[in-house]
DNA sequence: CCGTATCCTCCTCGATACTG
DNA sequence: CAGTATCGAGGAGGATACGG
């Protein structure tokens, strides 16, 4: 269609800027390095090599399938190495490449900063929530 | 019910060690923490204040909706504050607070790591998805 | 200019069941 | 033990329109 519709434009304008941030290949690991799991799977293995049913026990809450997904994913990445014995209940272990170690300082970091100040984030949501509720009645 | 369900079953399993990670404020908190676009809107604000629409053109590719959903959060975190000037055009600046400060290094870093090791990452994904291929077709 | 409100669509994620 | 396959609910998140 010749007709340029406000979709197009934008869709248009999109291709031109997002070459900064959206479209770079950096952004999409930066997604994927902000998923809930990755900081909790990758802390887990700071000490060493894991067992799937270790990492399953230590990272309380994470379903099968999202385990075994997001250890996937990582593998894929270069940030975790999948070992597999043919024992006869076959056993995995999973542990951290160079590339995840390198990694594991500034995951843990955050980690360390979310249990270090999560009482002052509580702190504020109580202030800002008080504060919206006086608004209201004013 | 008096009959005790498997899911019944599981929820109170839930219950008791969820309480060491799933459960723990710190846990939710590193989850908003893990937000795709919180890093990128904090290390947006590493320069000083910004306007609204100067974020939104910083974070490419972020809807309104996400924006300002997210810096509400953010708000309410205490980890940036909200200045509104009541001018004609409304113009609405934020920027990091202490705490908000204090976390940015972290935010920076993981940024910075994406950036610097998205190469290495592709090339792994390479190896991988070659290895994959070889698999199948043995 | 800076939002809020609504709708509507993916698509993530959990539950369950089944293999090697 | 360590997955894979399938399904279904739910929420995240984009598009759009409107308000202060």
């Amino acid at each position: 269609m010749a007709t340029t519709t406000a979709a197009a434009r934008r869709a248009a304008a999109k291709q031109e800027y997002d070459a900064y941030v959206a479209q770079c290949p950096s952004r999409k690991l930066l997604d994927t390095l902000s998923d809930k799991w990755v900081s909790l799977i990758l802390t887990a293995l700071a000490g060493g090599s894991m067992r799937y049913s270790d990492l399953a026990r230590t990272v309380a809450g994470v379903s099968q399938k999202m385990l075994t997904q997001t250890l996937r994913g990582l593998e894929r990445d270069g940030l975790v190495f999948r070992t597999v014995t043919a024992s006869v209940p076959v056993r995995v272990d999973y542990e951290l490449t160079p590339l995840g170690t390198s990694l594991l300082p500034l995951m843990a970091a955050i980690k360390e900063w979310a249990e270090c100040h999560i009482e002052d984030v509580e702190l504020a949501r109580e202030r800002y929530d008080a504060g919206q509720a006086a608004e209201k009645s004013a």
